[in-house]
DNA sequence: ATTTATAGAGCAACCGTTTGCGCAACAGGC
DNA sequence: GCCTGTTGCGCAAACGGTTGCTCTATAAAT
């Protein structure tokens, strides 16, 4: 690992003061072309990269942002995650910052306070939210710059999302105009703030129409197969017309249940998924679905967390928008 | 967020000089027992937190590991990266590091210039590397101390593994010894260290019982679904009484199209998986597997990197230990 | 020709730690 | 009472940048 070459070392070899080289190559100050030029070429020539601690302890910044990820990310999350981290990256390394990563629970936040009060982070980005979340509190109380990616439960805390809300009254309202009436939901924890906003929106478009809400339906916190495969049991029991899938995981366990049952969609019953990842790509039958581009939700977070950072007003609720993709007639 | 306290405030409080304060803290140094106390209880009391930037540029480190992540992994890849990702911050933290995520592919190393040439990460680890690996050369070169998770095809690389040779070899040698004798194997890429020593060791297995291997039966580099049904077609055309999937995605697909086509598992047909994901988990019928404990291979790569900053002597070549899961009987 | 504005550059302090070296006080050995 | 060793501590220079202020030379304005 050879020793790099310094602001110093420019300007000791140029003959001028290691101002003038900052000034040089920040572009700040009064500075003439000429040695600008000169600098910037020498520069060039011997390969110079800043040292960004040493920045960073001089500005008082890191160019680092922390990225909080949930301990208990499923598999059927980590699509979404890598999706928005790549979003993420994208715009961080644009503006010249870089990501730690650190996993987190809500009930172990030491990692978290580590990089917050060591000043290793300028900023920080929670992938998600609980109802009753410890990161943001910690968040809140170090009035530390931070942005939430999802919905949160909290005031004055700016979030990035796609509007649930709206997208799951939207398509629950495409369901019921099909004439599908009796629509379950299963899959999506109570506890995160996503599920109540999706369910608030299926239930709002059932109070648009003035219909009944079929709450025996509704099949939140199914954490595992049996659950969800014992949940399809009950809803053929109470007589559905569809099943709304929270996540890939879960609809994939519930078209597998489905198929070995000999039901056959769409013709015995409806399926629709919120689709993120590729898991069922290749392998759905004819389901509706919900997308998102959670890539743009990831680069969106960042820029925002970069103008608080900056000191740029930003507002506090950003929604993105989802599509609903029909796809009735496929396979 | 409210400025935190320096050392210089806690030496001026105190009425001692920074450096004391400095050896109170690190320990380093000669320093009376009852000053230590004093500070330590200063400390305590205010809530000291030190900056790890300005301990960067005076130590010339900066307590960060960068971890690259290839910008090509799929949702396949994702259980084993999470799983790692979580073994690594494990040690990490233990040691006082952070992770700084970069995800990379062969032909963009932008990121990772940046970061090792901006002195923001004392080292690296690299989640998985090519044959024909730019991440490793540009390392090397630069004489940046890396680890690599995986196999690595170049010399002078310090790699944590799993022993997918000997792990593959013994797979297939069981498989062998319980009669089945046309095993196929579909999946994995050609340019990968891992496919290269499971099929080597898949071969290997054949050559000790001095049997013919069945090259019509391999089929690597089956990049989606379509490929992958074809490739069960042929499989079947040749006739096989097994298959291998090189991971849970492949597999996946495998077990939907034998399901489809009415081909029972295992009565019909052994199946055997490199089973790292919890996809499967309550979704496979009787399959052979090979499982990692990839957690582990995070902290010992974390851990070996580590102790190469430290500047101790690391053997180059970790291997950790595989399971063969029989589950033939289930379901 | 004198004043005023401005452009180009440098000095030196600062960001918050670490660390080599030096200094005083005190201990023990003779 | 002198010499040597040790202990506890502080000075000041680093680490590699940034930045407020000052200074000079030149251009523009009067």
């Amino acid at each position: 690992m050879n020793k790099s070459i310094t602001i110093a070392d420019i300007a000791e070899n140029l003959g001028i003061s290691k101002t003038t080289v900052s000034r040089a190559i920040s572009g700040k100050g009064r500075i003439s072309e000429a040695t600008r030029q000169r600098v910037k070429a020498y520069m060039e020539e011997n390969n110079y990269k800043p040292n960004v601690i040493a920045q960073g302890l001089a500005k008082s910044k890191t160019y680092n942002i922390g990225v909080v990820m949930p301990s208990d990310y499923g598999i059927e999350d980590m699509s979404y995650f890598q999706n928005c981290l790549v979003g993420l990256q994208e715009m961080a390394s644009l503006y010249g910052y870089d990501i730690i990563l650190t996993v987190c629970n809500n009930s172990d936040l030491g990692q978290l306070e580590r990089i917050v009060s060591n000043s290793k982070v300028d900023g920080v980005i929670l992938m998600r939210t609980l109802i009753e979340d410890e990161a943001v509190k910690l968040l809140l109380k170090q009035e530390f710059p931070f942005v939430v990616i999802g919905m949160s439960a909290y005031n004055n805390v700016v979030q990035i999302e796609h509007n649930h809300f709206e997208g799951c009254k939207e398509l629950t309202s495409m369901l019921l105009m099909k004439n599908l009436k009796r629509i379950a939901v299963i899959g999506g924890s109570k506890a995160h703030m996503v599920t109540s906003s999706r369910i608030n929106g299926y239930k709002a478009a059932y109070k648009d129409l003035n219909a009944n809400i079929p709450e025996e339906l509704v099949y939140l916190d199914q954490d595992n197969s049996i659950m969800v495969e014992r949940a399809v049991d009950n809803i053929f029991m109470h007589g559905a017309d569809c099943i709304i899938c929270m996540d890939d995981a879960i609809c994939s366990v519930v078209l597998n249940k489905l198929r070995r049952e000999g039901i056959e969609v769409p013709a015995d019953i409806k399926i629709a998924s919120f689709f993120d990842s590729m898991l069922l790509k290749h392998n759905i039958p004819a389901i509706t679905s919900l997308s998102f581009d959670v890539r743009e939700i990831g680069r969106t977070a960042c820029k925002t967390l970069i103008d608080m950072l900056d000191g740029i007003k930003v507002k506090e609720i950003s929604y993105l928008g989802y599509k609903v993709e029909l796809k009735e007639s496929t396979r």
